[in-house]
DNA sequence: ATCATTGCAAACACTTTGCATACGC
DNA sequence: GCGTATGCAAAGTGTTTGCAATGAT
């Protein structure tokens, strides 16, 4: 945890008790939790935490560029801890939101149609390969 | 407008004079409305429109898909009614969202990882050429 | 002692639901 | 006349804001 705490000092976050926590929690491998899901799980811990220090902590990460909000679904907003150029596939099935690996070298452009690009977002939704066998 | 009418009940939709209008306004070329964009304008001319029934009217056509729903930001959702396959850039600072035709063959693939892809969305973010401009 | 963070309660904004009215065939 | 679409009001959700209490140095 120690290098967490590291981490948030040096992207200029002072990083009390509930941010690590939350930190901790979202750099749990590909996971993208929604705030209700963060919530839920370290409430069990923390039982004083509240959903604005949640929505405080994450816009505070947002501002700081260490978090990614991801917009598949409209009614649900994600974060991701990996700010590596990578896609998501979201299952309209069982609502498991997958990392991707694109080599899409267009992606990567800095411009499009004379445009600046700062922000690239690609989302796949359809059935995963385990909601595919089950139905199989 | 007959055409339209016609389009609508091809696609199973009751050319109802709500829905009519409010396609009609959503296939304005390369535009992209939210739902308040919509009331706004139409309201002006229909004065008895309420939201519900825009509501109820993009639901519709969402179900019957002759519309696509746009996630580009989290607090916005907006709406196209050209279904093929393109990519979004919107601009940070005018808000505009442009249409941006894309040539990745990656992206019409049926299948990634074993999921099976059947809805893609590349959205772009940034400064676009007009606010670059008077920025320059 | 001071300044920042937390977390409750209230406010806000967006969307859906329930239901009575109005409309079109 | 009947079945559907409309639109008001209310309920439901997700997020932000105001502010007092708490915590850290």
């Amino acid at each position: 945890m120690e290098y967490l705490k590291e981490y948030l000092i040096n992207e200029g976050i002072h990083p009390s008790y509930q941010r690590l926590r939350i930190f901790e929690y979202l750099d749990r491998g590909e996971f993208h939790p929604t705030v209700d899901m963060i919530y839920n799980e370290l409430a069990k811990e923390i039982p004083t935490l509240s959903k604005t220090t949640i929505y405080n902590t994450l816009n505070l990460f947002k501002k700081n560029g260490i978090v990614t909000r991801l917009t598949i679904e409209a009614n649900e907003v994600r974060y991701d801890t990996n700010m590596q150029l990578h896609a998501h596939f979201k299952c309209d099935d069982c609502g498991m939101v997958y990392d991707i690996q694109v080599e899409i070298p267009y992606l990567t452009s800095l411009t499009v149609d004379g445009h600046r690009i700062c922000e690239r977002h690609l989302y796949l939704k359809g059935t995963c390969k385990n909601c595919l066998k089950e139905t199989r």
